[in-house]
DNA sequence: GATGAAACAGCCGAGCT
DNA sequence: AGCTCGGCTGTTTCATC
């Protein structure tokens, strides 16, 4: 991992389409050479996938929300398997704190948000939700190697 | 956005770096005909952007969690342009109940964590963190083409 | 939306540093 | 070992139907 394999990754999380060309303009080095780099980073399981974001509001996604769920440590081997059919449910995490789950969730409307909670709650227990307003960040696999390469990050002031 | 747009959502999001031609076969049309829908996609805002997601444990990010914030109202014009800029904070969203934000951020340590939570603290206001353990789920920009595509969603009953 | 031709990018092997 | 260069192959783009 040296500073041209950081600069592929960042741009690759800029643009994950960028071709080979481009790369190899910006890096200074032949798109041969990037393609065996790109390959290296995905063998080794640095880049783990590509994907396309999408302006969910666009596709009628029109509420998102946080929900916590309060879990037995024995229901997670129920609700795991459930919940990673779910398309609704983008994000699923296991945390510290008095809910065990915290889940980012996206539905049409509040009415199914509902339906969904309702039925989280009836399989699984205790539920909070926080309905999102705004998103002010969304860096999503993005200007991570950044952060790394601006030294070791946390305390940059502004 | 017929059920092709929707395919070739789906076909990228699962790989942004899908050729056209790998496109053309999946959705039995020409590429040219691919080209034009996924130039009309990125041009109507629906697809925002391709990216490349990374291992963060192997790029040394160890520690991921949501820290959420109480903000007054006044202390968003302040908060919002701090918060962009640092590139720990991978999402940022304004959300209902006692806490008015709740940002997910990744660090290399937990120390590198606690200085950016009491950052926060002494320059914004209280704050209620939640470390992550595991990740469950993490469809970010995947499948919500298919959540829309089985009808609509939200029942759905494993 | 399809087709075919031209431009372009990616791939593989040879030789270099 | 890793890089560059050249030629070949496959992909994208554009004009036309």
């Amino acid at each position: 991992m040296d500073k041209i394999d950081r600069k592929i990754i960042n741009l690759l999380q800029k643009n994950a389409r960028a071709s080979l060309k481009e790369l190899s303009k910006e890096c200074f080095i032949s798109s041969p050479a990037i393609a065996a780099r790109i390959n290296k980073l995905e063998r080794s399981g640095i880049i783990t996938g590509y994907h396309t974001s999408v302006n969910m509001e666009k596709i009628d996604f029109h509420v998102k929300a946080f929900i916590q769920v309060q879990l037995e440590p024995r229901q997670k081997q129920e609700f795991y398997p459930y919940i990673q059919q779910i398309p609704n449910v983008i994000e699923c995490n296991c945390v510290t704190g008095d809910y065990s789950e915290i889940m980012e969730v996206v539905f049409p409307s509040t009415t199914d948000l509902d339906d969904f909670i309702n039925i989280i709650q009836q399989r699984f227990g205790k539920t909070s939700t926080q309905i999102v307003f705004s998103t002010s960040v969304d860096h999503r696999g993005v200007k991570l190697a950044a952060a790394q390469e601006i030294s070791k990050p946390s305390k940059q002031n502004n």
